[in-house]
DNA sequence: CTGTTTTTGATTGTTTTTGATTGATTTCCG
DNA sequence: CGGAAATCAATCAAAAACAATCAAAAACAG
């Protein structure tokens, strides 16, 4: 049997009894008890599963209910990139504003160790930063349920409560002129407030966004710094000459 | 029997029975005495459960006290019949408030038709208000992850940016001379605050509440109509000396 | 086909877990 | 109070599970 067959089947049966023994794997696979141990090791490293005496369990961690869910959205790994430089960025005990979106979403879990405190308007984050035990603010107004997100006046007026040390939004458009932009000019008034409540304020986007128009301005290129997984040459001088860019180098 | 399968097995009966003999441990598992004390040992460092003379018990500390989600809940079905009870005195286009809490919860799926608006501080709420596109706002304000519940100065403060017709808040004891009242003195000072913006309030409750006192005092009896599943006669009498109480009639 | 690398299963000695035993401590009850 | 019974923590040896190692088998590359 192939060695990913083989991990397959045992995360599988990992996931439907929560816990196996070693027996029950070498019988279910047909190998050695040294093959499984070792399959158990790899899979244990790779934060599949927990190894226990005499077996393994199943792991909730946040990890995997990530790539659980990863799956719906494009570009992920650049994503995570993306998210990655933008957290390198934030110290300890900082007070961050995290914007509602997929990629603003993939720094939570590198704020696990920084004990820093985070305002976001996005109700999709809220489930891990539950789970990291970040200290957490929301944001009060209406809740738009198509992309789980809270707007309105109500939040505006509600960013007016506090100042952050850097601020991270997310955007559908850039634009060497128009700046950024996001199709609702509600969520679009949500993200310029919080750039204007933030020492340093950053936009994550992918490169899929770069030399678009979208209906709502947010701010222009000067007003935050821009992270970005990959961008051409030329577009990144004239960017340059607004605003300061942070490319993802592999 | 790997060991947290045991662990597992412990933790489950003493959540049944609140108290266990190691004899009933070491039938129940199949494994020696010696085994079982290390076992109960282990799980006392890790705050699972308290040792006591030949057994153990069900920790109720704070400490241990379980998150939302995985409280096993009680009196569903009373809760119920306080929800539709509630609800029905929610006319169409009404404001009304919802306090976070499995009986308000309750309240939801019976709004469906009537058009209302729901500002709530209760983040379990949400899915069920996104289901039946209920039009939402939510308190801005500090998570308080245990309960998923908005809390802290900047919730009193948003709640000043609403006015309620009707008001619903959820309590841990009621008592004919504290009032009605609730462990953490934060949330006490949310529902307390809610109360003040409504035109009318209540208070949800099952008779498990009944004469109890609790830590943190939210209102007067006479701040709030009480709602609850049935109450001794000779409570009620006193009760209503103070304010209004509506008890479901099964 | 031949030589190399990878994977596997068996074997080894080591570590962890377990159950029995011991003497100390607590609880019970007269 | 005081002794008996029950329960406890500590210890130790047996059993189970473990990581490390190595040679055979399989897969691979040239």
């Amino acid at each position: 049997m192939l060695t990913p067959k083989r991990h397959a089947l045992i995360i599988e049966l990992i996931k439907q009894k929560q816990l196996v023994t070693i027996q029950e794997l070498v019988e279910l696979t047909n190998v050695s008890e040294s093959t499984i141990r070792r399959d158990l090791s790899e899979l244990e490293t790779k934060q599949k599963l927990a190894r226990v005496h005499g077996g393994a369990t199943a792991i909730q961690s946040a990890r995997q209910e990530l790539s659980y869910r990863e799956k719906t959205d494009k570009y992920v790994e650049e994503k995570k990139q993306i998210a990655q430089l933008a957290a390198a960025l934030i110290r300890p005990h900082d007070c961050i504003y995290l914007d509602a979106g997929t990629t603003t979403y993939e720094i939570i879990p590198h704020l696990e160790t920084l004990n820093v405190t985070v305002v976001t308007n996005g109700l999709t984050h809220l489930e891990l930063l539950n789970q990291y035990q970040i200290k957490s603010f929301l944001l009060g107004g209406l809740i738009k349920h198509t992309t789980r997100a809270i707007i309105g006046s109500q939040a505006l007026h509600n960013l007016k409560l506090y100042h952050f040390d850097k601020v991270f939004i997310g955007t559908n458009a850039i634009d060497p002129s128009f700046g950024y932009s996001t199709p609702d000019p509600e969520e679009a008034s949500v993200k310029s407030a919080a750039i204007t409540q933030g020492s340093q304020s950053f936009i994550v986007a992918d490169h899929s966004k770069l030399n678009q128009r979208s209906f709502a301005k947010i701010a222009e290129l000067a007003q935050a710094t821009l992270i970005i997984d990959s961008i051409p040459a030329d577009l990144e001088n004239k960017l340059r000459e607004q605003t300061d860019i942070k490319v993802v180098t592999a």
